[in-house]
DNA sequence: TGCATATAGATGACATGTCATGTGGCGGCG
DNA sequence: CGCCGCCACATGACATGTCATCTATATGCA
């Protein structure tokens, strides 16, 4: 049943080198960076998808399918930002399951704190890597390969069937 | 001192998303796919540069060179995978305080057991989403944009220094 | 030789993520 | 009305990563 070459061709290698290269790199140095915030990734990310609101909050449900976190991974997120009071948990009045999450004035500072900084270094490591023209190409490629995601996420227990 | 825009522009910011998107989708799935064979990307990662060796054992050093992984996690790590017996530590004689790790016969069939899975599932994730000469642009803009982070690693503390 | 310092790696504390499971509120049907 | 099952979120156990610190060995040089 080995239909598929059992590894990579040297042009695929490369490529695929490349790919998982530049992902473990680049995190962990975007991390450190906001770091100098005291505010991890997940934190930046809590933080922004909030502020994108009028009045800096939103359904607990609405915000984990925004930001597409499992819900187990944001109850837990959300639970250290409270305790660091960067965010509150608001009840919902309709609903007694349901909850809201609201930035606090101190959450609020922190990101306007971090975001100018946060955004330089965003453009210095890639944007300003690539001329306009390969950035788009770059964005295209991307999207296709998150397009490919979508088309696959069932995982084939095993490589049963051929496509 | 706000001599770069605030924000990204739109092209900008398209590109931006599709790759913060793209890093965090595609790795949970790989993930998840190797847990299939009860391994982690980490386990994965250091059972293949064990097997890159004729006798499967490296010194703990060029280990964590090779995968450039800090010291202290390749520590943590290989501590977990010798108590589930994939590797092994073993002792250097001409200096006590190095170490080598080897793989165990049990780790190997582990990787053997999940490398043709794993890399069918890459194929399938991103191979196979672009074309050849597609796959060498993305290859070649994911290397130039590595080459820009290893370019600028000291992280200017703030927006000091112009551009 | 004999100590100061560097080096290799281990370890502890803690942040974060996943999976499985718990808990309380809601809604629907007998 | 009352119970059953679903829903939204919380929680616990555990894997993983980071940073700071510890330990033991090796090395340089008085």
């Amino acid at each position: 049943m080995n239909d598929t070459p059992a590894w990579l061709s040297p042009a695929e290698q490369h490529a695929w080198r490349a790919f998982v290269r530049l992902q473990q790199k680049f995190w962990p140095m975007l991390e450190r960076d906001l770091q100098a915030h005291k505010l991890s990734g997940a934190d930046f990310e809590i933080l922004v998808a909030l502020t994108d609101t009028p009045d800096g909050r939103r359904q607990f449900q609405d915000l984990a399918g925004t930001i597409e976190w499992e819900q187990s991974r944001l109850s837990h997120q959300i639970a250290r930002m409270i305790k660091r009071g960067l965010v509150a948990r608001e009840e919902c009045a309709e609903d007694g399951r349901r909850a809201f999450v609201a930035i606090t004035p101190a959450g609020r500072e922190r990101i306007e704190a971090a975001a100018p900084h946060h955004v330089a270094t965003v453009r210095r490591l890639v944007i300003d890597a690539l001329k306009p023209d390969e950035l788009a190409t770059f964005a295209r490629l991307s999207n296709r390969i998150l397009e490919q995601l979508d088309d696959v996420p069932p995982r084939p227990s095993s490589r049963s069937s051929r496509r």
